[in-house]
DNA sequence: AATAGTATTGCAAACGTTTTCATAAATGGT
DNA sequence: ACCATTTATGAAAACGTTTGCAATACTATT
């Protein structure tokens, strides 16, 4: 075994090679700057030492620092999932790595993780939703980084935008309970504080009902966080009614909240489409698996992990921080097996 | 509107405060040594100036960059966002940020996102299981990173582990059914290429039937990737058996397979667990909730994540490169509705 | 009031890379 | 064989911090 230089850094590398650092740096950098023989010196120097090089010290000359932060509500229900993988894929085809956070649905702490990201020097920024502190905008402006919210979309936004019209969502599924027929509705959503997603598709399902003269009862509606169990419980409750004071359709924020209602449904022998029709919102994976097998709008959460991995990416490389786009991605009823025409009796 | 000047570093903000750029770093980094009076100063120059300071720089003197890299196989399917959520949670609370890649269950691939991770000077770095190539444990090694696998725990791991033993979760499932007086039992596992927690399982549950006197017909088993959907359509065509050549059990590499059994086996009529018992392992968000409730083995998740945060900051901050541990977390049985003694007939 | 010690600050080198500029060598056209 | 390009390389400055060392200004002790 050779000795072990204590460090490997450029300057080590140019030693063996028999070159300046300046050479090593262009032949990593700009293969096509250097001759073919020193250049295959140098791939041996590299090989030979296990060099790897340090991108803080190249973040260092203003060059990119090759990260992308993503800040999400949160981890936990998987509903983040499948948009951070997405991203994540796309991201990575281009050379990016992800640097994740989290901040629990509070407002606060997400302007010190993105504070927190800055330091890192990210070369940009994905946040989900809509809402943010004047705070947070405030500083990714001034850092001039390019940023992007998903997962909703609304015109007026004063940030780029890739997402699906939340208020489009909440309406479609509202739309197909009314043309089913049902005249008595619940609406089982998540607390809409600091959540316009849920803000926009509550808003859009209370308005068309309404406009469609339907029933909404006060007993019949529930709010619940995101987790299947609460939701059961809190679906329990509703449906424990006696049959002739129960609605006939349940309205669920999203596919977590409406697997709960199944559930429970399921439990108290409600059958499921038969007494009671079930449609959520998202169309998470295991929705359209489950038994019976969920009606519910998709929100399409790979393509706006990867739409706006894309478009970040161009940004970045393009080198246009002040770009601003609003891109919608369509919604779409999915209708399976919990939904039906209320039972005439 | 005060000018803004083009870049605000330490300098800038030193000659905000009157002060030497040295002077502001030991304000931040040790705020004892510099005099009250002063360090008030330089606070308000810092909040003034809207200074941000650049890690980059900092992590190239020797100090440590503030990432901790996790690579997981996929984010898809929600089996590891909960190990993430909890792993991110307790590292953030220590001022360290997750460094997020994936693999997609390929080994090569692995040893690149590593080598990318290191690029980036990752103060220590966490992997799922303990199946990795030479090279990736080789160059952990050589960069002296503080590492440590998590998932798995095996006494004789060459590297830290973290995690569950996968054999003993198969051997519990296993034993659980034998229990209950079961003869006929199928096996549904996703392929173990490249991933020893489905390998281990699998060989716990064939020995632990084999010992019992068990049959296992190659008709009752099947192979499928991590997927509902995938699931539910091998174990429809498992079911689709005439009623005398069923098994009366099927034992599942883990819960995203298990829902797919139980939701096939409602789809055919057939009912559970009077006519048939399906047992999972992972206890993933969720399997609690759905109806029936799943039977399954509880790997911890959460536990294991914030374990492996706490292990490898400690690692970091003690600057013990070398410190190796084996950790095991107890898996438990959760017996629920999914599983009964088999019909007599 | 002189001394020793301590608290506070600044200077300058160092970290590992990239890039501009300059130089030297090679090439090509006459 | 000469000059004008072009190609390949190196020297050195720069990036934004931290930190060892030295210098200065205090404080307490005699």
């Amino acid at each position: 075994m050779r000795k072990q230089p204590d460090k490997v850094d450029i300057v080590y590398v140019a030693r063996l090679a028999g070159v300046s650092p300046a050479t090593v740096s262009r032949a990593i950098n700009h293969p096509d700057l250097v001759s073919p023989a020193t250049r295959k010196r140098i791939d041996t120097a590299i090989r030979k030492s296990g060099y790897i090089r340090n991108r803080a010290a190249q973040a260092m000359h203003g060059k990119r620092s090759g990260t992308i932060g993503l800040i999400v509500p949160t981890m936990n229900y998987a509903i983040f999932a499948e948009v951070v993988q997405a991203f994540n894929d796309e991201i990575s085809n281009h050379g990016f790595t992800v640097l994740l956070a989290t901040h629990g649905y509070d407002l606060g702490s997400e302007y010190l993780v993105i504070r927190k990201l800055l330091e890192h020097r990210v070369d940009g920024v994905a946040l989900v939703g809509l809402n943010h502190s004047q705070d947070s905008i405030g500083i990714l402006g001034k850092q001039r980084v390019p940023s992007l919210t998903i997962w909703n979309y609304s015109a007026d936004s004063p940030i780029s935008c890739i997402g699906a019209d939340n208020f489009e969502a909440g309406q479609l599924a509202a739309q197909h309970i009314v043309v089913l027929g049902h005249r008595r509705v619940g609406l089982v959503f998540p607390p809409t504080e600091g959540n316009d997603r849920a803000r926009d598709r509550l808003n859009a399902a209370r308005q068309t009902l309404f406009e469609a003269g339907v029933t909404i009862r006060d007993e019949w509606c529930g709010e619940t966080p995101y987790s299947v169990s609460q939701s059961k419980k809190i679906c329990t409750e509703i449906l424990s009614l006696p049959r002739s004071e129960r609605p006939t359709a349940l309205l669920c924020g999203n596919d977590i909240i409406a697997q709960g209602a199944v559930y429970a449904a399921l439990r108290l022998g409600v059958s499921v489409p038969q007494e009671l029709s079930v449609v959520g919102i998202g169309d998470f994976a295991g929705s359209a698996d489950m038994e019976p097998a969920l009606t519910t709008v998709r929100i399409p959460a790979r393509r706006i992990g990867t739409a706006a991995g894309r478009r970040l990416v161009k940004a970045i490389t393009d080198a246009d921080p002040d770009f601003i786009l609003r891109e919608r991605l369509d919604v779409e009823l999915m209708m399976r097996a919990t939904t039906a025409q209320p039972r005439q009796d």
